[in-house]
DNA sequence: TAAAGAACCATGAGATCCCATAGATGCCCG
DNA sequence: CGGGCATCTATGGGATCTCATGGTTCTTTA
Protein backbone atom coordinates (compact mmCIF):
# COMPACT_ATOMS: atom_id res chain seq x y z
CA UNK A 1 0.00 0.00 0.00
CA UNK A 2 2.10 3.27 -1.15
CA UNK A 3 -0.75 5.68 -1.99
CA UNK A 4 -2.65 8.28 0.49
CA UNK A 5 -5.96 6.90 0.93
CA UNK A 6 -8.76 7.59 2.59
CA UNK A 7 -9.80 10.73 4.90
CA UNK A 8 -8.96 11.60 8.49
CA UNK A 9 -9.83 14.38 10.82
CA UNK A 10 -7.73 15.15 13.56
CA UNK A 11 -7.34 18.57 15.86
CA UNK A 12 -4.75 21.04 16.03
CA UNK A 13 -3.47 21.58 19.45
CA UNK A 14 -3.39 24.80 21.57
CA UNK A 15 0.08 24.99 19.83
CA UNK A 16 -0.59 24.23 16.15
CA UNK A 17 0.08 20.74 16.10
CA UNK A 18 -1.52 18.37 14.39
CA UNK A 19 -0.84 14.67 14.23
CA UNK A 20 -0.49 13.25 10.54
CA UNK A 21 -2.57 10.21 10.34
CA UNK A 22 -0.09 7.40 11.17
CA UNK A 23 -1.33 5.38 7.63
CA UNK A 24 -0.02 8.89 5.50
CA UNK A 25 3.06 8.36 8.39
CA UNK A 26 3.57 4.73 6.87
CA UNK A 27 3.43 5.88 3.31
CA UNK A 28 5.58 8.86 3.61
CA UNK A 29 8.56 6.48 5.21
CA UNK A 30 7.82 4.23 2.33
CA UNK A 31 8.44 7.19 -0.24
CA UNK A 32 11.80 8.06 1.28
CA UNK A 33 11.01 9.93 3.72
CA UNK A 34 13.53 12.67 4.39
CA UNK A 35 12.94 14.61 7.32
CA UNK A 36 9.77 16.23 6.77
CA UNK A 37 6.78 16.60 4.14
CA UNK A 38 6.50 19.10 1.23
CA UNK A 39 3.93 21.25 1.47
CA UNK A 40 1.83 24.43 -0.24
CA UNK A 41 -1.31 26.01 -0.80
CA UNK A 42 -3.51 24.37 -3.52
CA UNK A 43 -3.71 26.29 -6.45
CA UNK A 44 -7.05 26.10 -6.94
CA UNK A 45 -8.89 25.47 -3.60
CA UNK A 46 -8.87 26.43 0.01
CA UNK A 47 -6.86 23.77 1.33
CA UNK A 48 -2.95 22.54 1.19
CA UNK A 49 -1.28 20.03 -0.52
CA UNK A 50 1.34 18.06 1.07
CA UNK A 51 3.32 14.52 0.48
CA UNK A 52 6.68 12.97 0.16
CA UNK A 53 9.40 12.90 -2.00
CA UNK A 54 7.88 11.41 -4.63
CA UNK A 55 5.44 14.57 -4.76
CA UNK A 56 8.45 16.45 -5.02
CA UNK A 57 9.85 14.44 -7.80
CA UNK A 58 7.03 15.04 -9.62
CA UNK A 59 6.85 18.37 -9.45
CA UNK A 60 10.75 18.37 -11.08
CA UNK A 61 8.61 16.19 -13.33
CA UNK A 62 6.18 19.34 -14.45
CA UNK A 63 9.23 21.63 -14.68
CA UNK A 64 11.55 20.07 -16.95
CA UNK A 65 9.53 19.89 -19.53
CA UNK A 66 9.49 23.52 -19.81
CA UNK A 67 12.68 24.87 -21.65
CA UNK A 68 15.10 27.00 -18.75
CA UNK A 69 14.64 30.08 -18.50
CA UNK A 70 11.01 30.51 -20.33
CA UNK A 71 8.39 32.70 -18.82
CA UNK A 72 6.10 29.89 -18.36
CA UNK A 73 8.58 28.18 -16.45
CA UNK A 74 9.76 31.05 -14.42
CA UNK A 75 5.90 31.28 -13.83
CA UNK A 76 5.46 27.78 -12.59
CA UNK A 77 8.18 27.71 -10.88
CA UNK A 78 7.13 30.81 -8.54
CA UNK A 79 3.89 29.08 -8.33
CA UNK A 80 4.58 25.43 -7.60
CA UNK A 81 7.92 26.63 -5.55
CA UNK A 82 7.43 29.58 -3.96
CA UNK A 83 4.96 28.59 -1.59
CA UNK A 84 6.63 24.80 -0.31
CA UNK A 85 7.45 24.83 2.96
CA UNK A 86 9.21 22.08 4.55
CA UNK A 87 7.48 20.87 7.42
CA UNK A 88 8.91 18.58 10.25
CA UNK A 89 7.46 15.42 11.47
CA UNK A 90 7.92 15.60 15.36
CA UNK A 91 8.89 12.39 17.14
CA UNK A 92 4.98 11.98 17.71
CA UNK A 93 3.85 12.26 14.45
CA UNK A 94 2.61 15.78 14.09
CA UNK A 95 3.11 18.49 12.47
CA UNK A 96 3.00 22.33 12.80
CA UNK A 97 0.70 24.80 10.51
CA UNK A 98 2.49 27.97 9.76
CA UNK A 99 0.24 30.87 10.06
CA UNK A 100 0.57 31.42 6.18
CA UNK A 101 -0.47 28.05 5.17
CA UNK A 102 -2.96 27.56 8.31
CA UNK A 103 -4.61 31.12 6.86
CA UNK A 104 -4.86 30.11 3.40
CA UNK A 105 -6.95 26.98 4.20
CA UNK A 106 -8.91 28.75 6.72
CA UNK A 107 -7.77 26.42 9.18
CA UNK A 108 -8.70 26.61 13.27
CA UNK A 109 -9.86 23.99 15.34
CA UNK A 110 -9.22 20.98 13.27
CA UNK A 111 -7.82 19.57 9.64
CA UNK A 112 -9.16 16.67 7.59
CA UNK A 113 -6.43 15.18 6.00
CA UNK A 114 -7.76 13.84 2.23
CA UNK A 115 -5.84 10.81 0.45
CA UNK A 116 -5.33 11.74 -3.27
CA UNK A 117 -2.76 9.12 -4.44
CA UNK A 118 0.30 9.83 -4.46
CA UNK A 119 -0.29 12.93 -1.92
CA UNK A 120 -2.64 14.21 0.20
CA UNK A 121 -4.62 17.36 1.07
CA UNK A 122 -5.21 19.28 3.78
CA UNK A 123 -9.00 20.98 4.75
CA UNK A 124 -11.00 22.72 7.25
CA UNK A 125 -13.79 19.94 7.55
CA UNK A 126 -16.69 22.28 6.69
CA UNK A 127 -15.27 23.27 3.13
CA UNK A 128 -14.01 19.63 2.83
CA UNK A 129 -17.86 18.48 2.79
CA UNK A 130 -18.87 20.55 0.38
CA UNK A 131 -15.94 19.83 -1.96
CA UNK A 132 -16.46 16.19 -1.10
CA UNK A 133 -20.24 16.56 -2.43
CA UNK A 134 -19.49 17.87 -6.01
CA UNK A 135 -16.72 15.56 -6.24
CA UNK A 136 -19.23 12.71 -5.83
CA UNK A 137 -21.46 14.62 -8.22
CA UNK A 138 -18.86 15.19 -11.16
CA UNK A 139 -18.10 11.18 -10.59
CA UNK A 140 -21.65 10.58 -11.51
CA UNK A 141 -21.10 12.35 -14.47
CA UNK A 142 -18.45 10.99 -15.47
CA UNK A 143 -19.02 7.38 -14.83
CA UNK A 144 -20.29 6.22 -18.36
CA UNK A 145 -16.84 7.69 -20.24
CA UNK A 146 -15.19 5.37 -16.99
CA UNK A 147 -17.65 2.21 -18.02
CA UNK A 148 -16.61 3.11 -21.99
CA UNK A 149 -13.18 2.93 -21.58
CA UNK A 150 -11.16 0.84 -18.53
CA UNK A 151 -14.10 -0.75 -16.74
CA UNK A 152 -16.71 -0.27 -14.55
CA UNK A 153 -15.24 0.97 -11.29
CA UNK A 154 -19.12 0.36 -9.65
CA UNK A 155 -21.44 -1.49 -11.68
CA UNK A 156 -23.12 -1.78 -8.58
CA UNK A 157 -27.50 -0.74 -8.12
CA UNK A 158 -30.05 -2.81 -9.51
CA UNK A 159 -27.02 -5.13 -10.87
CA UNK A 160 -25.95 -5.54 -7.82
CA UNK A 161 -28.31 -8.64 -7.07
CA UNK A 162 -27.09 -10.39 -10.38
CA UNK A 163 -25.21 -13.38 -10.04
CA UNK B 1 -10.53 -19.09 -10.98
CA UNK B 2 -10.11 -15.91 -8.93
CA UNK B 3 -13.58 -13.95 -9.13
CA UNK B 4 -15.39 -13.46 -6.28
CA UNK B 5 -18.58 -15.86 -6.55
CA UNK B 6 -21.80 -16.22 -4.23
CA UNK B 7 -23.34 -14.69 -1.36
CA UNK B 8 -22.33 -15.45 2.39
CA UNK B 9 -24.23 -13.50 5.46
CA UNK B 10 -21.91 -13.27 8.33
CA UNK B 11 -22.55 -11.16 11.94
CA UNK B 12 -20.84 -8.10 13.38
CA UNK B 13 -19.61 -8.87 16.89
CA UNK B 14 -20.17 -6.19 19.46
CA UNK B 15 -16.49 -4.87 18.57
CA UNK B 16 -17.84 -4.00 14.86
CA UNK B 17 -15.87 -7.13 13.41
CA UNK B 18 -17.07 -9.21 10.92
CA UNK B 19 -15.44 -12.37 9.42
CA UNK B 20 -14.71 -12.27 5.38
CA UNK B 21 -15.81 -15.15 3.81
CA UNK B 22 -13.26 -17.82 3.55
CA UNK B 23 -13.79 -17.85 -0.31
CA UNK B 24 -12.95 -14.67 -0.69
CA UNK B 25 -9.85 -14.13 1.24
CA UNK B 26 -8.59 -17.20 -0.64
CA UNK B 27 -9.64 -14.47 -3.83
CA UNK B 28 -8.11 -11.80 -2.21
CA UNK B 29 -4.59 -13.66 -1.70
CA UNK B 30 -4.22 -15.10 -5.43
CA UNK B 31 -4.92 -10.97 -6.27
CA UNK B 32 -1.44 -9.82 -4.24
CA UNK B 33 -3.04 -8.83 -0.63
CA UNK B 34 -1.36 -6.33 -0.06
CA UNK B 35 -2.46 -5.77 3.88
CA UNK B 36 -5.90 -4.77 3.31
CA UNK B 37 -8.65 -4.59 1.20
CA UNK B 38 -10.23 -1.52 -0.39
CA UNK B 39 -13.60 -0.29 0.47
CA UNK B 40 -15.56 2.38 0.03
CA UNK B 41 -19.53 3.49 -0.25
CA UNK B 42 -21.06 2.48 -3.60
CA UNK B 43 -22.09 5.24 -6.00
CA UNK B 44 -25.46 4.38 -6.14
CA UNK B 45 -26.36 1.90 -3.90
CA UNK B 46 -26.40 1.36 0.17
CA UNK B 47 -23.78 -0.81 0.21
CA UNK B 48 -20.29 -1.13 0.14
CA UNK B 49 -17.86 -1.81 -2.48
CA UNK B 50 -14.70 -3.73 -1.91
CA UNK B 51 -11.91 -5.76 -3.71
CA UNK B 52 -7.83 -6.11 -3.24
CA UNK B 53 -5.10 -4.87 -5.66
CA UNK B 54 -7.25 -5.55 -8.74
CA UNK B 55 -9.69 -3.30 -7.85
CA UNK B 56 -6.87 -0.55 -6.79
CA UNK B 57 -5.72 -0.55 -10.14
CA UNK B 58 -8.50 0.08 -11.65
CA UNK B 59 -9.10 2.90 -9.60
CA UNK B 60 -5.41 4.38 -10.60
CA UNK B 61 -6.75 3.33 -14.14
CA UNK B 62 -9.42 6.09 -13.88
CA UNK B 63 -7.52 8.42 -12.90
CA UNK B 64 -4.13 7.75 -14.65
CA UNK B 65 -5.91 9.57 -18.31
CA UNK B 66 -6.30 12.68 -16.51
CA UNK B 67 -2.94 15.09 -16.52
CA UNK B 68 -1.34 15.78 -13.12
CA UNK B 69 -2.60 18.44 -11.03
CA UNK B 70 -5.11 19.63 -13.17
CA UNK B 71 -8.32 20.57 -11.02
CA UNK B 72 -10.08 18.14 -12.52
CA UNK B 73 -7.92 15.03 -11.55
CA UNK B 74 -7.93 16.29 -8.08
CA UNK B 75 -11.53 16.68 -7.94
CA UNK B 76 -12.29 13.10 -9.03
CA UNK B 77 -9.49 12.03 -7.10
CA UNK B 78 -11.53 13.14 -4.02
CA UNK B 79 -14.11 10.82 -4.83
CA UNK B 80 -12.53 8.15 -6.16
CA UNK B 81 -9.83 8.04 -3.59
CA UNK B 82 -11.00 10.06 -0.68
CA UNK B 83 -13.93 7.84 0.16
CA UNK B 84 -12.26 4.90 0.08
CA UNK B 85 -10.67 3.38 3.27
CA UNK B 86 -8.02 0.54 3.31
CA UNK B 87 -9.48 -2.48 6.03
CA UNK B 88 -6.96 -4.63 7.41
CA UNK B 89 -7.58 -8.57 7.76
CA UNK B 90 -6.82 -9.80 11.60
CA UNK B 91 -5.77 -13.23 12.01
CA UNK B 92 -8.56 -14.37 11.79
CA UNK B 93 -9.93 -14.03 8.77
CA UNK B 94 -11.79 -10.41 9.72
CA UNK B 95 -12.55 -6.72 9.00
CA UNK B 96 -13.69 -3.64 10.77
CA UNK B 97 -16.12 -1.87 9.37
CA UNK B 98 -15.66 1.90 10.20
CA UNK B 99 -18.52 3.74 11.12
CA UNK B 100 -18.67 5.88 8.42
CA UNK B 101 -19.23 3.23 5.95
CA UNK B 102 -21.55 1.58 8.10
CA UNK B 103 -23.51 3.98 8.21
CA UNK B 104 -23.43 4.44 4.55
CA UNK B 105 -24.62 0.81 4.39
CA UNK B 106 -26.94 0.68 7.12
CA UNK B 107 -24.85 -2.44 8.16
CA UNK B 108 -26.06 -3.54 12.05
CA UNK B 109 -25.79 -7.04 13.25
CA UNK B 110 -24.90 -8.41 10.41
CA UNK B 111 -23.68 -8.61 6.75
CA UNK B 112 -24.01 -9.86 3.55
CA UNK B 113 -21.00 -10.07 1.46
CA UNK B 114 -22.09 -10.26 -2.59
CA UNK B 115 -19.77 -11.88 -4.68
CA UNK B 116 -19.01 -9.65 -8.10
CA UNK B 117 -16.47 -10.94 -9.66
CA UNK B 118 -13.73 -8.36 -9.85
CA UNK B 119 -15.32 -7.04 -6.44
CA UNK B 120 -17.86 -7.83 -3.74
CA UNK B 121 -20.11 -5.61 -2.50
CA UNK B 122 -21.41 -5.59 1.61
CA UNK B 123 -25.69 -5.11 2.08
CA UNK B 124 -27.86 -5.23 4.97
CA UNK B 125 -28.97 -8.73 4.41
CA UNK B 126 -32.58 -7.03 4.16
CA UNK B 127 -31.93 -5.09 1.77
CA UNK B 128 -30.04 -6.87 0.02
CA UNK B 129 -32.74 -9.50 -0.38
CA UNK B 130 -35.04 -7.14 -2.22
CA UNK B 131 -32.48 -6.15 -4.61
CA UNK B 132 -31.90 -10.00 -5.26
CA UNK B 133 -35.60 -10.25 -5.53
CA UNK B 134 -36.21 -6.98 -8.00
CA UNK B 135 -32.84 -8.38 -9.83
CA UNK B 136 -34.70 -12.26 -10.32
CA UNK B 137 -37.87 -10.31 -11.69
CA UNK B 138 -36.06 -8.07 -14.22
CA UNK B 139 -33.47 -11.16 -15.30
CA UNK B 140 -36.60 -12.60 -15.44
CA UNK B 141 -38.13 -10.44 -18.18
CA UNK B 142 -34.68 -10.80 -20.69
CA UNK B 143 -34.09 -14.12 -20.31
CA UNK B 144 -33.17 -14.50 -23.35
CA UNK B 145 -30.51 -12.53 -23.42
CA UNK B 146 -29.23 -14.96 -20.92
CA UNK B 147 -30.14 -17.86 -22.50
CA UNK B 148 -26.54 -19.52 -22.69
CA UNK B 149 -26.79 -19.65 -19.30
CA UNK B 150 -30.52 -20.84 -18.59
CA UNK B 151 -29.89 -23.00 -15.92
CA UNK B 152 -28.06 -20.28 -13.47
CA UNK B 153 -30.65 -18.29 -12.48
CA UNK B 154 -31.78 -20.10 -9.30
CA UNK B 155 -29.01 -22.09 -8.45
CA UNK B 156 -26.54 -19.73 -6.78
CA UNK B 157 -26.20 -21.42 -3.59
CA UNK B 158 -24.93 -24.79 -5.15
CA UNK B 159 -22.71 -22.18 -7.68
CA UNK B 160 -20.90 -20.90 -4.77
CA UNK B 161 -20.09 -23.15 -3.02
CA UNK B 162 -17.44 -24.72 -5.28
CA UNK B 163 -13.97 -23.25 -4.99
C1' DT C 1 16.27 36.49 30.08
C1' DA C 2 11.99 36.08 27.83
C1' DA C 3 9.79 33.96 24.13
C1' DA C 4 9.52 30.51 20.76
C1' DG C 5 10.42 26.11 19.29
C1' DA C 6 11.63 21.31 19.73
C1' DA C 7 12.04 17.07 22.28
C1' DC C 8 10.04 14.37 25.91
C1' DC C 9 6.48 12.18 28.91
C1' DA C 10 1.50 10.79 30.27
C1' DT C 11 -2.99 8.97 29.34
C1' DG C 12 -7.36 7.26 27.63
C1' DA C 13 -9.81 5.39 23.87
C1' DG C 14 -9.74 2.66 20.24
C1' DA C 15 -7.64 -0.85 17.36
C1' DT C 16 -5.10 -5.24 16.98
C1' DC C 17 -3.52 -9.64 18.37
C1' DC C 18 -3.99 -14.03 20.63
C1' DC C 19 -6.44 -17.72 22.60
C1' DA C 20 -10.76 -20.49 23.31
C1' DT C 21 -15.10 -22.56 21.73
C1' DA C 22 -18.25 -24.69 18.71
C1' DG C 23 -20.34 -26.25 14.63
C1' DA C 24 -19.52 -28.25 10.19
C1' DT C 25 -16.88 -30.85 6.81
C1' DG C 26 -14.01 -34.12 5.14
C1' DC C 27 -10.80 -37.96 5.66
C1' DC C 28 -8.71 -42.09 7.35
C1' DC C 29 -8.68 -46.38 9.01
C1' DG C 30 -10.78 -49.97 11.04
C1' DC D 1 -19.74 -48.91 5.52
C1' DG D 2 -19.24 -46.28 9.70
C1' DG D 3 -17.12 -44.21 13.65
C1' DG D 4 -14.01 -41.07 15.09
C1' DC D 5 -10.27 -37.90 14.32
C1' DA D 6 -8.32 -33.83 12.23
C1' DT D 7 -9.30 -29.52 10.08
C1' DC D 8 -11.34 -25.27 8.97
C1' DT D 9 -14.50 -21.55 9.74
C1' DA D 10 -17.14 -18.37 12.28
C1' DT D 11 -17.55 -16.16 16.57
C1' DG D 12 -16.64 -14.52 21.36
C1' DG D 13 -13.69 -12.55 24.92
C1' DG D 14 -9.54 -10.88 27.16
C1' DA D 15 -4.96 -8.95 26.90
C1' DT D 16 -1.97 -5.86 24.56
C1' DC D 17 -0.44 -2.28 21.64
C1' DT D 18 -1.07 1.97 18.93
C1' DC D 19 -2.48 6.47 18.19
C1' DA D 20 -4.16 10.94 18.95
C1' DT D 21 -3.92 14.35 22.20
C1' DG D 22 -2.59 17.13 26.08
C1' DG D 23 0.94 18.75 29.03
C1' DT D 24 5.84 19.56 30.72
C1' DT D 25 10.61 20.31 30.29
C1' DC D 26 14.70 21.46 27.85
C1' DT D 27 17.00 24.39 24.04
C1' DT D 28 17.69 27.89 21.28
C1' DT D 29 17.80 32.52 20.03
C1' DA D 30 16.70 37.18 19.82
Amino acid sequence: MDRFVSTYTNKIDAKGRVSVPAPFRAVLERDGYAGGIYCYPSLDAPALDAGGERLAKKIDGLLSGLPDYSDERDELSVALYGDVQVLTIDGDGRIVLPEGLRRHADLQGSVTFVGLGDKFQMWEPGRFEERRGAARAKVQDHRKLFAAGSGRLSGDGDEGARE
